[in-house]
RNA sequence: GCCGGGAUGGCGGAACUGGCAGACGCAGCGGACUCAAAAUCCGCCGAGGUUCACCCCUCGUGGGGGUUCGACUCCCCCUCCCGGCACCA
């Protein structure tokens, strides 16, 4: 396009050739823009014509101030939702705020103000955070999981779940931080601490409780993470374990001799009832409810099953479960083993744990690690019943042996039997005759969702002197969460202390009643926010059908990896629940799922107590928003741990000064673009292309890799090679079309990165349209391909020289190229040349003898 | 114990399906500009040797073996670090 060079360049004024790049300034400016444009990062509807694309982070609790974990995660999510609007998406980016919790409280009793001023103030002054670092957020979407509009639907999805029995009450062991005064989830017991306070060991009190019956989708939550490809491998194996599914079969053993008020039987759970030839003993746990029978009245007897329990809480509290040694008590009864009537003597035992299975086992030494330890121990018998199959002769295995691959042997008719065929014809066996059958059992154990702290969604049920429990009928909801209340943590639940919030009418006799004084877990908030996006505002139902379907499922979630059991598990449980209410139709909430790493300082965490905190106002104040996001996606690629150093920081600032010089140094303003690499000098082209190697690398790190540290790095390489031809652009020798169409094509491959800063650029380049609307650039093959490419020459694979060879050079070319040069020439003399290999565009080795 | 991830210059990290190890950045060193400094621009920057005629040689990606014309990359064994799960029957 040799035309392009006689159109008129806009010239420029004096301020725009300022050269000294000053962030604050730029990005002041158009912060105040952007703010005055609300609609500039809003969704269209959902009727829009566009390819839908949702990119979702992980909404922060408003603790105060945002961290520099923030600022990854939504840096990462700002990237793709940027580059997404510029490739032509429909994106919907929104934000909001987890804002129930405990800190809340706990900053309510120390400071003296409410847990709901605090929150808000936080809220406040996060979001100006994120505004100042130049997130593209939907913030008419925005959700405040605090506020009545949006609790209330939490209330109302409560009432569902107990309409379809999801949600129950029962009086059950519960795991209860005495730090937090509250119950815990399994979920949040982490190695027998607080998940809050890791210093707290966790007990177990009784307490009746709400649950949420999570089980009954446990093997669906299990089996859609096969199809959750877009899911890291990692955080599908955590929950898998979560969940933990094993097969197995429960098998009655009838109890010898009197049976007392618990029953005459004894059901165990196994996984290998292939060995049950093999059983000499059974194992109860401590707390198993038979113990106390079976000990019947011997003192000393039960006083050592009471020592065993309180072993087994100790080593729960203290997590050492794996050095506490085997041992227990022969209770001096027996049970009769169905498969061949032998008595087995009953003991109880502190490795059989209550929360698993039936807390009963039958103990078969020979093929069980932790049986054999105890049958040694005690002198109980060890029966071999299972050989390995392989060695097909009598051969007396290592005991115990535990391996699947084998053979049963003294096992009456199903000896010689493979163990896969044991398991299923003495499991039918079983239910034939009426004493076991097959059965499966979870890790996963229901939600339990009561919380007896004050800031959170109150649960909507009443008590009924007359009528018992009464959900709180839907049309009067929401339950207001009072305000101005007493907190303190002691004494139960804060709100139990408010009468006007306790006393009720009951809506069935119109008698009087009780609330409920619990509130919800958190976790209950952040199960189905990103729904709540797509129509915020929508005050006659939590969400409406067909938005949800069109946005959903989310495209891009991302977040800490921190969450990949507690959240990410609730929120696939919530999803399917909404799903079989008929509000929505997708079976996961997203395809796929982002983990950044860790953001570290000095070789460890983050932390107020290390004293190694980074402050992003700090940053932001010292090098401005675009470089603090930057470095944060250029200092090593977003899966990794991320070593925070302000240096780096420092040097991101600078490559952004090189790239603002350098476009108000050169900035032209002229149409069109040189497509073609004729007419252009070689340094013209060797620029272009230079830039359509970049496009194509930035361009595939968007689809695939997400490694933006290299991506970065591409356009920094680019940079620096304008700077190298910029004595030629100077002096004139670059077309004026050819210059613009650069900077342009240069600004919009830094969008996604430094937004503030492409912004300014974009109208010093003279451009009027929203850069985030302007198409991302295309790579062009032809100008993007090497003219000449420099071929490695090896000798018996060590380098040895190169060699220049035109790029179209057909391999013979290439070969005789490398074989005639110098190097070559002077290694082959007088030796045989056994191979030449030619790996087009990079090398060529030459194999001699 | 099981599962997942990792180890590359002084530092953060590149090298995508086996093909020139160290892109890009930081720190450091040298030069230009300056009265001087900062900023900026240019150059050098794995170790050792030979030499600085900037050419060449040897070694080098946690350790040891292997496959291959060729290995940071694939296979086997081992060490260490990080994360998850765990007396799970």
């Amino acid at each position: 396009m040799a035309e392009s060079t006689k159109t008129p360049t806009t010239p420029l004024s004096e301020r725009q050739r300022e050269d000294r790049y000053d962030p604050q300034r730029i990005e002041e400016k158009w912060y105040a823009r952007w703010q005055a444009d609300p609609a500039l990062f809003a969704a269209e509807p959902h009727d829009s014509s566009r390819k839908k694309y949702y990119v979702l982070e992980m909404l922060p609790y408003p603790s105060g101030a945002l961290h520099m974990g923030h600022v990854r995660n939504y840096a990462i999510g700002d990237a793709l939702a940027r580059h997404m609007w510029m490739r032509g998406y429909n994106v919907l980016h929104p934000m909001g705020w987890d804002a129930f919790g405990l800190p809340a409280e706990n900053a309510a009793i120390k400071n003296n103000v409410p847990p709901k001023d605090w929150t808000l103030r936080n809220i406040a002054h996060m979001k100006q955070q994120m505004k100042r670092l130049g997130f593209a957020y939907d913030w008419a979407r925005e959700v405040t999981t605090c506020l009545p509009e949006y609790y209330r639907w939490n209330q109302w999805f409560f009432l569902k779940l107990y309409e379809k029995g999801l949600a129950y009450r029962k009086s059950s062991k519960v795991n209860w931080c005495p730090e937090c005064a509250t119950v815990l989830a399994n979920e949040q017991v982490v190695g027998g601490m607080c998940w809050r306070h890791e210093e707290t060991p966790v007990e177990q009190r009784e307490l009746e409780q709400w649950f949420v019956r999570t089980t009954k989708y446990a093997d669906e939550l299990l089996n859609g993470l096969d199809q959750l490809e877009g899911w890291p491998e990692k955080v599908r194996t955590m929950q898998r374990n979560w969940i933990g599914r094993s097969e197995g079969a429960m098998v009655d053993f009838k109890i010898d001799g009197p049976s007392r008020r618990a029953g005459d039987k004894i059901t165990v759970f196994t996984t290998r009832i292939d060995t049950i030839f093999g059983a000499t003993s059974i194992q109860l746990a401590p707390e198993h409810p038979l113990a106390p029978d079976l000990v019947g009245n011997d003192p000393s007897l039960h006083a050592k099953v009471e020592d065993l329990i309180r072993e087994q809480a100790r080593a729960r509290a203290a997590d050492d479960f794996e050095t506490m040694e085997k041992h227990g008590v022969f209770t001096g009864r027996y049970a009769i083993n169905p498969f061949n009537q032998e008595k087995v003597p009953i003991w109880v035992a502190n490795y059989i744990l209550t929360g698993y299975g039936t807390g009963a086992i039958m103990s078969v030494p020979a093929h069980d690690e932790r049986d054999y330890e105890f049958a040694q121990k005690y002198g109980i018998d060890v029966r071999v019943v299972i050989l390995p199959r392989r060695t097909g002769e009598r051969e007396e295995p290592m005991i115990p042996y535990t391996h699947k691959d084998s053979m049963l042997i003294n096992s009456g008719e199903f000896n010689e039997l493979s163990n896969e065929e044991a398991v299923v014809r003495m499991t039918a066996y079983a239910e034939r005759h009426g004493f076991g059958k097959g059965t499966v059992t979870y890790r996963l154990k229901d939600w339990g969702i009561s919380r007896q702290r004050y800031w959170g969604t109150p649960i909507p049920m009443l008590y009924c002197e007359k009528c018992g429990i009464v959900p709180v009928p839907e049309d009067q909801l929401p339950v207001l969460l009072p305000e101005n209340v007493d907190i303190t943590l002691q004494g139960g639940s804060p709100l139990g202390r408010v009468p006007e919030f306790v006393n009720a009418t009951c809506p069935q006799c119109g008698g009087a009643a009780r609330r409920e004084t619990d509130t919800m877990d958190t976790f209950v908030d952040s199960s189905w926010y990103f729904y709540r996006y797509t129509n915020a505002q929508l005050n006659d139902r939590p969400l409406d059908t067909a938005t949800v379907d069109y946005w959903f499922p989310i495209d891009q979630y991302i977040g800490g990896v921190e969450h990949a059991i507690l959240h990410l598990i609730y929120s696939r449980f919530w999803t399917k629940f909404m799903r079989d209410l008929g509000l929505i139709h997708n079976d996961e909430p997203a395809t796929r799922l982002f983990t950044q790493g860790m953001v570290i300082k000095d070789g460890s965490k983050m932390s107020k107590s290390k004293g190694n905190v980074v402050s992003p106002d700090d940053m932001v104040a010292r090098f401005g928003a675009d470089a603090t996001r930057m470095y944060s996606l250029f200092a090593t690629s977003p899966d990794r741990e991320l070593d925070w150093q302000d240096a780096g920081v420092e040097g991101v600032h600078r490559f952004l000064s090189r790239v603002y010089r350098f476009v108000m140094r050169n900035a032209v303003n002229a149409p069109g673009a040189s497509t073609s690499r004729d007419g252009n000098s070689a340094a013209v082209r060797q620029v272009q292309r230079k830039l359509h190697q970049t496009i194509r690398r930035v361009s595939e790190d968007f689809q695939g890799r997400w490694h933006f540290n290299t991506s970065v790095a591409a356009v920094m390489e680019f940079v620096n090679a304008l700077y190298a031809a910029e004595e030629d652009i100077t002096a004139g020798r670059f077309p004026a079309a050819v210059l613009a169409d650069i900077q342009r094509k240069l600004v919009l491959l830094l969008a996604p990165f430094s937004p503030y800063l492409a912004a300014e650029l974009w109208e010093t380049l003279g451009e009027k349209d929203n850069l985030l609307r302007h198409p991302w650039p295309e790579y062009d093959p032809e100008l993007a391909r090497e003219e000449e490419i420099i071929y490695a020459l090896q000798i018996n694979g060590k380098l040895r020289s190169h060699v220049a060879v035109p790029a179209e050079a057909p391999e013979a070319l290439v070969r005789e190229r490398a074989l005639t040069e110098e190097k070559v020439k002077a290694a082959v003399e007088g030796k045989q040349v056994v191979k030449v290999i030619v790996v087009p565009g990079k090398l060529v080795n030459v194999v001699v003898r």
